[in-house]
This record gives structure tokens, C-alpha cells and sequence, in this order.
RNA sequence: GCCGGAGUGGCGGAAUUGGCAGACGCGGUGGAUUCAAAAUCCACUUCUGGAAACAGAGUGGGGGUUCAAGUCCCCCCUCCGGCACCA
């Protein structure tokens, strides 16, 4: 250090170490003042006269690698917006938690032998710890993690909800509606409701014939067994035995959703089809509803649209084929299809159904003698056996014929019914009709195996495809013939009505949800089976069901689902009374069940418990959650709760479907107000990082890369081989050790540095890299707010009077970031703080005032900094509570306009004019203007076109 | 294959309703300040030609509508995301 340096004062500069100090000293004033804690209804504080705004953030899983970069995005634009909005006179709710139950910790323990409870306890510490380094609003009172007791309490309790109901598709004028179990055993006992299966549940393959009935005696006849199969059969949370995605490797089942492309979602290992009893969702019944239901809300349309096709909605007929015996004649028998091609029945020149389907086993018993099935039960055994990869693999069609044969109800053809890998079982009936002429599987197959095609419908003069699936005329249709497909679509249902062989039917490619999982870090269901295997839920006053500690977690990797509490013997072995069932004798040795419930479940509802989340009477008491999940009647269309989700796309059919389902329930069973739980969803996009690439695609890791060329003209070579690698942006990976850690970010500039950069890269939604030299500009940016606001010697620097244009200016700067942050569009905000800095020399303390009051939701520590030190002697609380300044509409117009003035569509002038002038004043300056005059001399003015406030455009040739 | 979304300077991006393309930032060049450096400040920075004034070109490519197109329409290319034998 120099002798100078040692005699000067301290400069007052803005410089991480200033930002440390001020973040963490303001972070520790918010802490103990309490200022971001939001009362509820009936709380001391709670101001009823001002409107809610929930905004929410999709909780993170606590990983042991830390926050990613990618987490703060997020979270900064909700909380500049939350702060906005606390600004404007919202009671706020913005609350943070953990989902903290799944799978990734229970792979950390297996691998390092600490309990996953250990883990995820310090990940979820060490999260915290970050995301109040940031600065970020959050109500911390309210926050909670999945795995606390006291919160899966109400998710097992939830899960009883949907056993406890079953699903009326009369209700609601045919919409359908969630009831309690016991109003159906009510129905069932009075006669009111016919006796039998529900006829929607394809779930029962118990053997025997169940009633069907509607005496009124007809339920209290049954024996025990038969009437809970009856209930079960109804029930929105069921058991059922059936062919399930089983995974291996991960050591459990997996729902439909979570296997991509016949691999697991997570890990991505390879998933078989197995058949298990497992328990279920009924989500099915609810399809209609999820998909009606989207039209209202505010959601990306990407996302919608995903959902919707998760759901697959389509239209069209169900069929009955007749069977025919060995002699050709009419069995009695029948087999029933799926289309949405009625039209095309008389091209329907044979029959597939799935390996799986009833069909296959029936035809080993009654096929004719000479039929050879040894072909049929290797075939249907291999494709059973695949696992859906291999299915998938090859797309060339294989097939068996079954050795029955249906009659074409429309030609009173006999036609041969196959089976093939290609018609899948979870779909429609099992079965199609086969129409070659009109499909192109169906063509394929036929041309493989040698069977019959027919076009029903002409193809356009010139079609040289295979089959045709567009309209036109029906052909070797009979009566049919010469009908569009639209209106032969509506003969045949006609049709099939008088001869009573089919009906119109939607179906839907969703399927009921696989609940259930083998693994350990998760929810117990609150279920107990008794001796002779039958469930009973367990009581609510009995909950928690708490997950017992194992000392070994090890799980067994096999082709059979083991659970791992299974291994909790203590646990397992219980009695009804211990268990806490009723309807048992209290001595009754249960055995409680032992899968647990999927990483999905806290969060299908985690967004309710945030309005009330100490609760223990109920999962948020009805006042918090009508207060802040409001739908706010009276507003048109408005559905859902929480006003504002903010989180990734990934979870677009996932996370987001299973909620959507959670929460309908909840609203059928009068539990919740709305019908929807999230109004107005945004997707951040992905922060990616620049990664380098060789010729051959293969990716290098960033530290193996140097820069040969300029800063202007870059070139990239890979250090070792010398070869020049082409830069690209990919995600952030540990194998490209191209991913930024927010900590260090922090440490050398700062949270409110970090957080500027985040929300100035671009937009929210887009997917951006990430460019560590891009970060300085927005600490410089602060650094001259700093210096437009602090003198050097620390003292405010504060101009007595008005400076240029800087009322002006500071009155758009208001206007433009309101309006930008209502619009989620953050970038171009900075860029007005940006610009306004840039063109203002010195702020009143008026002005400075009401500047740091728009910085503030952005860069909070400054603001608060600048606050305390601008403001009138002594502290005057936090900028938080301040009001958002006003602004008056007249600044932001200018007494003078410039024009610009074009020829032929080109810029050649400008002309300054009064604001307000009308097009003649325009026009005519325009004319009089001398380079205009200049380039239009000699020509004819054909046309002028005048858009007052705008251009001038002149068309002379 | 089908359904979404995108393609703008060396880089990230702006242009909200068809009306001045490139705001703002990064990087770069030159200058001021400094013994020197950092920091800061000022100017320039789409490309081509030109000392400059200026001229021409220009929003993935091709065509069109319009006085006027990054924006609307048609065709094509590339990239990202989703779905994928769903009858």
C-alpha cells in the first residue's frame, strides 16, 4: 500500500465487497423485521382491504450438488414481480418450500450409506442458505418440505379423498363429479343405482360372474367379498392387477408418464412390461374435464397443447364383429373394436388384436383342430416379453393368425382375425378392425402377410401412395358408396344403430396412473391389508403414517418388486387397532402396505398447504385457502387459484396434469373453491452454457479449449489435438465443466448483480447462455446508479433543483418498467433503468426518491440502501412497503416530434413538427422539406401517405 | 412422420398494433485522465464502397401482398422442444 492510498478517505464505491456488506446486513434486517411475512385472514397485520396476488414458484428438489443457476431465474422474475406487486397494494403470498421425497436421494444413499433423510436435511439447509442469499422476498414462515410428517400427513389424508370417492359420470348434467364412496353404497342399498361393476373400469379381471342388477334387495344379498370387489371397482384410488411399466434397474414400477421412449424418465433405463398389482388413480374419468378445462386458463400454448395430446381425445365408433365357430356359422360371441373410421367398414378385410387381449387365450381352447399353435403362443409370448424399447425398435410389422375368423357385419364377409405387436392392448378395446386401403399399418401389414385390400374411398386423380387417408367419395362401399367421409361416417352410424352393432364412443389415450412405487424415500400409504389380503384405510385421526427408519436400504435388484419396507418388519406387522383401521377387531393381525407413493405427491398439492401451512386440523384451513386460491368470482373464465406459476417446461404433462387431477377431486368433494389450481402458468426457459464441439459432434469440456483468434474473430482449438472446434450453446453438464456455480458468482459481484444479469440476458421464457463476460456490464450498472446517487465521501448526492429533462425522463422510466414487469418482460426494463441512468446527471431528493423505488424490486439491496441513505433523517422502514411510484400520462408525450419523411418507401428526411400536428400540417412540411423538394423535383407526386405522429411516405415517380 | 417454437451485427438481445431495423448490454477501435495502470469519462462500432458528404445492400433462402414487411400470405432450409404403430 502507497503512502497516498493510506491518507485518502475511503472512497464510497460500489464493489463487491460494499455489495456483501449490504446484502447480508439488509438480508438479517428483513429477517428480523419480519418483512416479508404475509398474515393470513384473521391474523394480526392483515389488511382485508387490499386484493391478494399468489405467485408461485415450483419448488425444487434438494439436490446435494447445490443451486443451479438455473433456479434463480425463476425466482428473481417472481420476486421482482412479487415485490411489484407488495408495491401496489397486494397482499402477497410468495412461498417457498421443498419437495424432498424421491428418488435421486435414495440413489445418494445406497452409494454413500448415509440415510436419506441425513442428506436431504443438509441439501435442503444449504438450498435455504442460498436462496436467502439472493435476497429473495420469500415468506419463510411458510415454508415446509415434503417429507416433514406434519405435511404428508395431509398428502396420505388426500390419498384416502380419492379412496374414499368414485367418480359419477351423471353428475353435473353429464360432466361427471367426484362423490363419496358411501352416497354410491347408498344408491346401491335403495335400488337407486343399478347393482353392479363400474362399467367404465377396465381394470377387473377377477374371475366369476359378478351380479348386475337392480332389485332393490340386490346389494344387501351380496356377500362381503363381492360387494368391497363392487366398490373397488369404483373407487378413484384402486388396487389393480395389470400390466404396468416395471423398471429394473430402478427397482420399481413407473407411471405412463415418466417412461419416454421405453426407458425411464430418470436415469433413462431400460422399462418392461410387467403385470402387477399395483395401486392406481382413476385420472381416466377425468379426462374430458382436464381437457375442457385448459381452454380458460393462461398457459403457454405449448403447454396446453401438450396436454391435450397426453389426453388424445378422439371420436368415433365402437363395433362388434361376430365371431364365427368352426363351421363358419355365428358363434354368439363377438369382438368389439375401436375406429374412428366407420366409414370404412366394408374395406375391413381382417382382424387385429393385441397379444395381451382375451382373444389370444380363447383361440388356443377353440380354434379349429388343424390350426398350429405353437406359432401363435411363441409369437404372443415374445412380444410380451419385449420390453417396450425392443418394441419399439423396429417398426416392421409382425403377426400371427389366431385361427378365428369374425364376419364383416357391412360385406357379411368372413374375415381372419391376427394378432400383432402393433395394436396395443391400453387402447380402445384392444382391437381394430383392419383397413388396409384406408391406413397405412394396415396396408404394411397387409402387404407383408398377403391379405386383401380395398379402397373405400377414391383417392384424387394421380395419388400413387400406398393407403389414403383423405376424403372423397366412398367406393366398394354399398350404401355408402358416393358419400364423403364426413357423411358416410354419419350413414354407418345410422347403420350400426338399426342393426345394433355399434355406437359412437370417444376414447382417450390417457390412462389411469400408476401410484405406487417399490422404493423407500417416499409417502407410506396409509393402507393395512388384513388375513385374507383385503385393504382397509386406515382412520384419519390415525395419520401420519409415519415412515419408518430402516437401517438398510439396499434394494434388491431384481425382475420381481420387492419394496424396500418390506424389509421394516416391525412396521409391517401390526394390528388393526395399533394400525389405526376400524371395522376390524383391534386385535386383528394387518400387514400395512409397503409400496410408497411416487416423487409426484407432495407436489400435486403443495401449493394449498402454503396458504395455511402450520395447520393441524385441516390441510389449510378453508378461510386461508378460499383467501388466497379466490377465484375472484365475477371475472370471466377465470378458473384457477394461484395467479401467477412460474417454473420449468418439463413438467408440462407431469407435475402440471397430476395437480390439475388432485385438485379437481378435491373441488368435487367440496374441499377446495376452484376448479382449477393454477390460472396463469409461465415457463423460464433453460440457461445453457457455451460448449464446443469437433467436427465428428462430439463435445469437448470447456477448460480444454483455448481462443486462437481475436476477441472480434474468434477460433476455438482444442488445446491437446490443436483441432478447431466449432462453439455451440448446450446444457449445462459436470462432463463439459461448463456449469457456473451461484455462490462464486455472488462472491465476485454480488445477489443483486447476479440478479440483474439473470433478468437482462433476454427473455424470460427464451433459453439463453449463460456469459460470464456479460455479467460486469450490470455491476456497473450499479455502480453508476451508486455514483448517480452517493457522493465519494459516502454523503448523498442529491441536486436542489430539477435537472434537464429529468422529470420527464424519470416519469417514462416509471411507465416503461411498470408496464415491462406486468408483461414478464424484465429485459427491457433493465434496459429503460439503463437508459436512464446513462442520460440523467444528478436527481433531486424527490426524484431519487421515487427512482429508487422502481430499482428496487430488481436489485433490492441497493434499493434499500439508497432508501435508508437518501431519505429524510433516521430509517424509515423498508422500501418494500413503499408505494410504487405514480406517474403522469402528459410527461410522457414531447411538445415536438420528429418524423421521419420517405420517398418511395426510404428514409430520405426528417422533419421536426409540433406532437399533435394533423396530416395536412405533415404533409405539407413534408413537401416543403428541401431534400424532399430536391429529390421529388421533376416528378409526379402520385400519392402521399401520412401517419400523423409516425411518417410521411411519398409516392412520386 | 405429426404438433409446437425459433432463425436479426463479432456475441446476448430490442423493435408491444404493418410505419425510422439493430434500443440496451458485452466485446472492439480511438481519445481524455494518469508517471503508469486499474477504474472512470467521451467518440465511433451491421456490411460493402468512400478521406468524407453520401450511395448501395441488409432481419435463414425463394416468391407474393402493400405507399410501407423482421412483422402478413405461399413454398423451402436449418435448429430447439414435444409426441410417435393411439386405430
Amino acid at each position: 500500500m502507497t503512502d497516498t492510498q493510506a491518507t485518502d478517505p475511503p472512497k464510497s464505491r460500489y464493489d463487491a465487497r460494499l455489495a456483501d456488506e449490504i446484502e447480508t446486513r439488509w438480508q438479517a434486517w428483513w429477517e428480523e423485521h419480519g418483512t416479508f411475512r404475509q398474515p393470513n385472514p384473521g391474523e394480526p397485520g392483515f389488511d382485508p382491504s387490499r386484493p391478494k396476488y399468489y405467485c408461485l414458484d415450483m419448488f425444487p428438489y434438494p439436490s446435494g450438488s447445490g443451486l443451479h443457476v438455473g433456479h434463480p431465474e425463476g425466482y428473481t422474475a417472481t420476486d421482482i414481480i412479487c415485490r411489484y406487486k407488495r408495491m401496489n397494494g397486494f397482499n402477497v403470498l410468495r412461498p417457498m418450500g421443498w419437495d424432498a421425497f424421491g428418488l435421486p436421494a435414495e440413489q445418494y444413499a445406497i452409494q454413500t450409506g448415509v440415510h436419506p433423510e441425513i442428506t436431504t436435511r443438509e441439501a435442503i439447509d444449504n438450498f435455504r442458505r442460498q436462496l436467502k442469499r439472493f435476497g429473495f422476498s420469500y415468506d419463510w414462515s411458510r415454508e415446509f418440505g415434503t417429507i416433514d410428517p406434519g405435511y404428508y400427513k395431509w398428502t396420505q389424508w388426500i390419498f384416502l379423498k380419492l379412496y374414499h370417492a368414485w367418480f359419477d359420470p351423471e353428475a353435473e348434467g353429464g360432466a361427471g363429479r367426484a362423490r363419496p364412496i358411501e352416497e354410491l353404497v347408498e344408491e346401491f342399498e335403495s335400488g337407486e343405482r343399478r347393482v353392479r361393476l363400474n362399467p367404465n373400469a377396465a381394470e377387473y379381471t377377477g374371475a366369476g360372474d359378478l351380479p348386475d342388477g337392480t332389485d332393490a334387495g340386490a346389494w344387501s344379498s351380496l356377500d362381503r367379498e363381492t360387494r368391497l370387489a363392487i366398490l373397488d371397482s369404483y373407487r378413484l384410488a384402486y388396487l389393480s392387477q395389470q400390466t404396468v411399466n416395471w423398471c429394473p434397474k430402478l427397482g420399481t414400477a413407473l407411471a405412463n408418464e415418466e417412461v419416454i421412449d421405453g426407458r425411464s424418465e430418470r436415469g433413462g433405463f431400460p422399462v418392461l412390461r410387467k403385470p402387477l398389482r399395483q395401486w392406481m388413480f382413476r385420472i381416466t374419468a377425468y379426462a374430458e374435464r382436464l381437457l375442457e378445462d385448459l381452454g380458460p386458463l393462461d398457459w403457454p400454448n405449448s403447454t396446453k397443447t401438450q396436454q391435450a395430446e397426453w389426453i388424445g381425445r378422439s371420436e368415433g365408433a365402437e363395433i362388434d364383429f361376430p365371431l364365427l365357430d368352426a363351421d363358419g356359422n355365428i358363434s354368439g360371441e363377438s369382438l368389439r373394436v375401436f375406429t374412428t373410421r366407420p366409414d370404412t367398414m366394408f374395406g375391413a378385410t381382417y382382424m387385429v388384436v393385441a397379444p395381451e387381449h382375451p382373444l389370444v387365450e380363447l383361440a388356443q381352447d377353440i380354434a379349429p383342430a388343424d390350426t398350429d399353435l405353437s406359432v401363435l403362443s411363441a409369437y404372443v409370448g415374445e412380444a410380451r416379453n419385449k420390453a417396450d424399447v425392443e418394441r419399439q425398435e423396429s417398426k416392421e410389422k409382425t403377426g400371427v393368425f389366431i385361427g378365428l375368423t369374425v364376419k364383416n357385419p357391412a360385406t357379411g364377409e368372413p374375415i381372419p382375425v391376427w394378432t400383432s405387436d402393433y395394436v396395443l392392448m391400453g387402447y380402445g378395446t384392444g382391437a381394430i378392425m383392419a383397413v388396409p386401403g384406408q391406413d397405412q399399418r394396415d396396408w404394411e401389414f397387409a402387404e407383408k402377410f398377403g391379405l386383401p385390400i380395398v379402397r373405400t374411398v377414391r383417392p384424387p386423380e394421380g395419388f400413387d401412395g400406398d393407403a389414403y387417408t383423405g376424403d372423397g367419395p366412398a367406393i366398394n362401399s354399398g350404401f355408402l358408396d358416393g358419400l364423403d367421409v364426413e357423411r358416410a361416417k354419419q350413414r354407418m352410424f345410422e347403420w350400426m344403430g338399426d342393426q345394433q352393432i355399434g355406437a359412437k364412443r370417444v376414447n382417450y389415450r390417457l390412462r389411469d396412473w400408476l401410484f405406487s412405487r417399490q422404493r423407500y424415500w417416499g409417502e407410506p400409504f396409509p393402507i393395512v391389508f388384513d388375513e385374507r389380503g383385503q385393504h382397509h384405510a386406515v382412520s384419519e385421526d390415525a395419520l401420519p403414517v409415519e415412515l419408518p427408519p430402516l437401517a438398510d436400504y439396499q434394494p434388491v435388484e431384481s425382475d420381481e418388486p420387492t419394496p424396500l419396507l418390506g424389509k421394516a418388519t416391525g412396521w409391517v406387522q401390526t394390528t388393526a387397532g395399533r394400525a389405526g383401521v376400524g371395522g376390524l377387531d383391534p386385535g386383528a393381525p394387518v400387514r400395512r402396505e409397503t409400496n410408497t407413493m411416487p416423487g409426484w405427491a407432495g407436489s400435486c398439492w403443495y401449493y394449498l398447504r402454503y396458504c395455511d401451512p402450520h395447520n393441524e386440523d385441516r390441510f389449510a384451513s378453508r378461510e386461508a385457502e378460499s383467501y388466497w386460491m379466490d377465484r375472484r368470482v365475477g371475472i370471466p373464465d377465470r378458473l384457477g387459484g394461484v395467479d401467477l406459476y412460474v417454473g420449468g417446461a418439463e413438467h408440462a404433462v407431469l407435475h402440471l396434469l397430476y395437480a390439475r387431477f388432485w385438485h379437481k377431486v378435491l373441488y368435487d368433494l367440496g374441499e377446495v373453491t376452484t376448479p382449477e389450481p393454477f390460472q396463469k402458468m409461465f415457463h423460464q426457459g433453460l440457461i445453457t452454457s457455451f460448449a464446443y464441439q469437433r467436427a465428428d459432434r462430439s463435445l469437448v469440456p470447456i477448460d480444454q479449449v483455448e481462443n486462437r483468434g481475436s476477441d472480434e474473430k474468434p477460433e476455438h482449438h482444442e488445446i491437446e489435438t490443436g483441432e478447431r472446434v466449432h462453439q455451440i450453446t448446450a446444457k449445462m453438464s459436470k462432463s463439459l465443466k461448463n456449469v457456473v456455480n451461484p455462490d462464486d458468482v455472488i462472491a465476485e459481484y454480488g445477489a443483486d448483480t447476479f440478479r440483474l444479469y439473470e433478468m437482462y440476458m433476454g427473455p424470460l421464457e427464451s433459453s439463453k447462455p449463460w456469459n460470464t463476460r456479460d455479467i460486469v456490464g450490470l455491476h456497473r450498472l450499479l455502480q453508476k446508479i451508486w455514483r448517480l446517487c452517493v457522493n465519494e465521501d459516502g454523503s448523498p448526492r442529491l441536486a436542489g433543483s430539477p435537472r434537464g429533462e429529468s422529470e420527464k425522463r424519470l416519469h417514462r422510466l416509471i411507465a416503461k418498467t411498470g408496464s415491462d414487469i406486468e408483461r414478464l418482460s424484465f429485459n427491457t426494463a433493465i434496459a429503460a433503468i439503463y437508459e436512464f441512468v446513462n442520460e440523467v446527471s444528478e436527481l433531486t431528493e424527490d426524484q431519487a426518491d421515487r427512482f429508487v423505488r422502481v430499482l428496487a424490486p430488481f436489485a433490492p439491496h441497493v434499493g434499500e440502501e439508497l432508501w435508508s441513505r437518501l431519505g429524510p433523517g433516521g430509517t424509515r422502514g423498508s422500501v418494500s412497503h413503499a408505494s410504487w411510484p405514480d406517474h403522469d400520462p402528459s410527461m410522457l408525450v414531447d411538445d415536438e416530434v420528429e418524423i421521419p419523411v420517405q420517398v418511395m418507401g426510404k428514409v430520405r428526411s426528417r422533419i421536426t413538427v409540433a406532437a399533435g400536428a394533423d396530416a395536412t400540417v405533415l404533409e405539407s412540411a413534408a413537401l416543403a422539406d428541401q431534400k424532399i423538394a430536391e429529390l421529388i423535383e421533376g416528378k409526379t407526386v402520385r400519392k402521399v401517405v401520412v401517419v400523423p405522429g409516425k411518417m410521411v411516405n411519398i409516392v412520386a415517380n
